[in-house]
DNA sequence: TCATGTAGATAGTATAAGGCTATAAAATTA
DNA sequence: TAATTTTATAGCCTTATACTATCTACATGA
């Protein structure tokens, strides 16, 4: 039994599919299908149901494969320690961060980043959550960036900062004419959301809904929040915006903002990871960075966390 | 990087001597070098400071032999998962026993044990808790039988049962007249204990001192109960045995038990292995040998645990 | 000091492992 | 049934991993 091996199987587990497998193990299939067989004949075992299409794993094949996913990862833990000893940090980090992050948040600490760590290969992925933690799982990616807690069971959940949110309502809206709003001002009937996650639960603003407008179901896949101010300038409700993204609108859209009182709403942003930490050093090195950025852009004092997830 | 190599290092890291741990690797001294040598080069890094007598691990080194101990052990691991799924119990099996606790379980169980699992090669280790934890630790040792709780952060403790301690005082003795004792009645300057263990605490009996005679101290390694009992039938104090010990005693001696009042002080008696539980079926097999024959042996209800460790 | 012993490194070699290409076989899809 | 996709097999080459034999470095003691 060699750790190869043991990668191949996972790989196979992962893909279904043998050629697949082998391709993104960088071998021919030849190759990892021998592997495979010659560690199903040492274990003396079926991994793998190979009569089905796609090929299903055996009952046996499944524990062998979870415990085959440990190895796996601490082996990889080896090159870290030594590479930590080294004080060397570089190579490949993939990187996950959220749509709703993105685009206010990377431009704010990538180039601070790959100035200061030229040997780190930073591959960047928008995903949503949910498939930023299966790929954590699967190991392809290092971390990601996205709204915690997220209360799974393998992630660490490091925060990096606490965005509030902030209303943007119209002149025509009903609110139009407060200075500040509060979670109670809210109305699932008329408020404009993104899909993507932000679970507003009890005790804060409990809209734990699909977004609606009218009576009508509408959700905005993916959506930016660029759509919803200018669906929200149409007359079809208020919505509302993490603080970062409220930053650079221009004056005409800044004078539609409507603070929170405080505690004002917010989301917590965390760099989040395998709980078999991988890269170490890059990850604190990355952390290191948005943080001190992050520092000066948001201020806010008394916020009240809103979780992202559905219960 | 393979998983025979970490086995490699592991052997050097504990026999501090590439030859002896080529020898317990059955392999040859050279290959052990090589393959030593490889995987330094592989990594870049010195794992062994050859220069020194008796060779030393590097700061790395050690990083690296605690994360290669989890690789190896995960990995034999696999082995398991496949002969749980198929059901087999068999192979090597070692236990360790302390020598307070071997000569009166081991005869209880081992008959029938070794005819219910047959495929099963049992390897008893008489040894004190010390060296079994170390043993445990190292692999050397599947599980072992010992005075608990032990409070050792990478082993598992299943009790089997709770021993009563029993009072053996001899009639000239102070306590000769009385027909129950309490802990109270004891006394550090005419008790004759065994070194190994049981420290007696707060609470129960606080008597946790090498044993004394008279004045002097006076030590019984590894001593038996029989020379316990022999020695203060001279006269030089009473002594404690452990439940099952005093069953075999013949009619004269049993007239000098005395026992306590309940809750009675006594030790618990566990089965004990590495949290990375390996030949997991064994185990189990095992302990429901164990506690299926002791059950019928051993029926008090009140007792007050002696923790055997000294803090 | 010099022989002697002990431990680790090195050299040379046989066998096995692990990779490749080419191709066959099996199963699915058109 | 033909075409396509997917896995298994065969044959070959290179590298790894084991061995034996030997060398070197360093203690140790006569």
């Amino acid at each position: 039994m060699t750790i190869t091996q043991l990668q191949y199987v996972l790989a196979v587990a992962e893909y279904k599919n043998f050629t697949l497998a082998a391709e993104k193990s960088f071998v021919t299939q030849p190759t990892l299908s021998m592997q495979v067989q010659k560690l199903e004949d040492e274990l003396d075992i079926l991994l793998f149901d190979r009569s089905k299409k796609p090929i299903t794993i055996t009952e046996v094949g499944k524990k062998i494969v979870a415990q085959a996913k440990n190895i796996v990862n601490e082996a990889a833990r080896i090159k870290d320690i030594v590479e930590q000893e080294k004080g060397y940090i570089g190579g490949d980090y993939v990187l996950g961060i959220i749509p709703t992050i993105m685009p206010t948040l990377l431009p704010m600490f990538l180039k601070n980043f790959i100035q200061k760590y030229p040997k780190v290969n930073l591959i960047i992925k928008e995903q949503n959550t949910e498939s930023l933690i299966q790929n954590i799982e699967d190991g392809h990616i290092d971390a990601a960036i996205a709204a915690t807690p997220l209360e799974v069971d393998f992630i660490t959940e490091r925060p990096l900062y606490y965005e509030p949110f902030v209303g943007y309502v119209p002149k025509e809206h009903r609110l139009g004419n407060s200075t500040q709003i509060t979670p109670e001002d809210l109305d699932i009937e008329d408020i404009l959301l993104l899909q993507d996650g932000h679970c507003f639960r009890e005790g804060v603003l409990n809209l734990c809904k699909t977004p609606k407008i009218g009576g009508d179901h509408f959700s905005l896949q993916s959506g930016s929040f660029e759509t919803l101010i200018n669906l929200s300038n149409e007359g079809l409700g208020m919505t509302l915006l993490p603080y970062l993204n409220t930053l650079e609108l221009d004056d005409v859209k800044k004078k539609n903002l409507k603070y929170f009182e405080e505690p004002s709403p917010a989301r917590e942003v965390s760099l989040i990871y395998h709980k078999k930490e991988l890269k170490v050093q890059i990850t604190e090195a990355l952390r290191d960075v948005i943080t001190g950025i992050v520092r000066g852009a948001i201020a806010f004092q008394d916020v009240k966390i809103i979780s992202p997830i559905h219960k």
